[in-house]
DNA sequence: ATCAGCTATTATACTATTATAAGTGTCAAG
DNA sequence: CTTGACACTTATAATAGTATAATAGCTGAT
């Protein structure tokens, strides 16, 4: 409970305030205030006067405070793990796109458990934020619940179909990328393709990519054996366990579709370590189109979102109903792409 | 200003406070706010009567108030791009620890100009967290001060040499990092080692990375020109792009140290692409250690800094402070390893 | 019976900003 | 010489939780 007390000299920014700065100017804190968020309605004499006692005094207004008057200028977010999900360029667009605003974005962990999720909502309601983006579908009742009723709107950033949103989503339709892959995979040529995906359960973008897999075999008239599919963890070498694993059940399958970039690397590199030609020996797609597909040695066939892209419309959204727009698209689906390059 | 009315039942959670709990189980709302922070010193019949309120009323207590009279739980921190830097990891880590210490992460962008950094500073302190961790020196005067006199700890992910820290650091010394790979290479045999860095300008890593290039250069004995030296976009093509204007400008070139692992990533298919053996025709060195590199065919010879780690003890540190240690170190200086793999 | 010592609880006041309403002062029209 | 309109400014109260001091109720020792 005892506060750090350093360097001795406490509370030079904890006294002051618009109080403070009012009463060295010879105004009323609303003054000073209002030179802060309404300026012109400050005559300009004053309001010089109280912007160079702010200057001087290196004040730096509490928005704590102003938030509790229902100001409030921060976007709540709750996101899974950053590392190599591809989730790194979706808090950079959101984040680029409030700063822009003038918002300020709280960072929130969150797992695919109910009760994580529900904890970390709770959380994240605890600082009332202005408006919350959510990295996927909120499966809890109760936090939904908790969510709609704080009154902030929220926007989830997921699988654009299946389920009723809150309040807004932005997304694409996994289903609809991952179908088309798989087409696209057979329209090549390839006839025994596998699927392998990080952890599925809690993810509604995973089931629904591997739905979207499901559907395109089954037009194709293909059976899919579960045996075609593996999860392993969302690394490198995840991905080159998974081409292990599926070319050693099936010495006949002739691609494989992985449901991220990172592990189609992963597997390429195997490729490389084994000899294999890509995509002579075995076609390799991903998911995603990291940076690093293009410039990969085969490059990469793939399926491009655009995830800045989507952090980026999911907080311009949030902004523009906190900025008074009252009709906003609930559901925003941004387009993707089959990226053909030479992997398959 | 209009506040956006969808659903018509306004303030259901606005009005939601420790007061109007404290009506419905009649007590004083002190105690509520008791059983939320100090349950032991409110009587067990009470609690439990409080508490089925809370639950009940899907009572969220708000932490902006609690934040207002000192008991803050954020903290916040002022973080560069995170795609493809390894900055992704050193949030992870941040928030990982904040969490579980109890503490919210407020997420500010910073750019490495002092304009820009003053900025994101002056807005991260607007919220006034209880500890803030930079990722990188701050290098301006204004800004310093103001954290100064904002009395908050503050932790500096840095380079942990060269200059006085604000109030902690931890990181580890990207001079000796970059001198010990530097030598390493040379003791394999590698005459002509160039170095490739994304924007040096305002990081101070990078400056320390590339001192420490130099530095190890000389003490070979090797005069160093700046045409050994290129600056790329830290993407996989700016590596590529980087091979190539190397090898173009020096054919007897021999190596190259990119000061991240990205780069040298990015060089290496370049490499695939030309045909070019590694290392035989070239040797690549790369910085991070990131998940790929490992798995990269070939295995990239690279300096292992745990940045998750860094992160997480930047927290651990705050934390600490936070929680009353009073005897914290000033420098924590985390160690590196130059793993030797066979690309170079 | 009285009072110290204790626990459990409550009343008051405070954190910093701002919405709102009320209050100045100035000028021109009636 | 009012009166209304207008621009600017200020006083008050509100936001929600909690530190602090005060108080109530009870036990056991004197």
């Amino acid at each position: 409970m005892t506060k750090p007390e350093d360097g001795g000299e406490k509370k030079p920014l904890e006294r002051l305030g618009v109080r403070e700065i009012a009463k060295r100017v010879g105004v009323a804190p609303m003054t000073v205030s209002r030179v802060l968020s309404n300026p012109e309605m400050v005559a300009p004499a004053t309001r010089a006067k109280v912007l160079e006692a702010i200057e001087a005094a290196g004040f730096v207004p509490n928005r704590l405070a102003s938030s509790m008057k229902g100001n409030g200028r921060m976007i709540g977010t709750v996101v899974p793990p950053l590392i190599n999900s591809g989730i790194a360029e979706q808090v950079q667009g959101m984040s680029d796109e409030c700063q822009q605003g003038g918002y300020s974005m709280l960072l929130v962990q969150g797992e695919f458990t109910l009760e994580a999720e529900e904890a970390s909502i709770r959380t994240l309601l605890g600082w009332r934020p202005a408006g919350m983006i959510l990295q996927s579908f909120v499966q809890s009742e109760t936090a939904r619940q908790l969510l709609v009723s704080s009154g902030a709107p929220v926007v989830e950033i997921s699988e654009i179909k299946g389920r009723q949103p809150i309040d807004m989503v932005v997304g694409v339709s996994n289903f609809e990328t991952a179908y088309a892959m798989t087409m696209h995979l057979a329209a090549k040529g390839y006839k025994r393709i596998g699927f392998v995906s990080t952890p599925i359960h809690g993810n509604d973008r995973l089931q629904q990519r591997r739905t979207g897999y499901h559907a395109a075999l089954t037009e194709l008239g293909i059976s899919n054996h579960a045996s075609m599919e593996v999860e392993v963890p969302i690394t490198a070498a995840g991905g080159a366990q998974a081409l292990v694993t599926l070319t050693a059940r099936h010495k006949d399958i002739d691609a494989i579709f992985f449901s991220s970039d990172t592990l189609a690397i992963g597997a390429v590199q195997e490729c490389h370590r084994r000899g294999w030609a890509i995509p002579g020996r075995i076609g390799i797609a991903g998911y995603g189109d990291m940076d690093l597909a293009a410039q990969l040695y085969p490059p990469l066939t793939t399926v491009k979102v655009n995830r800045y892209e989507m952090g980026r419309r999911a907080a311009r959204q949030l902004l523009d109903r906190l900025g008074g727009k009252l009709k906003l698209a609930a559901i925003t689906s941004l387009g993707f792409e089959i990226i053909d390059r030479e992997s398959a």
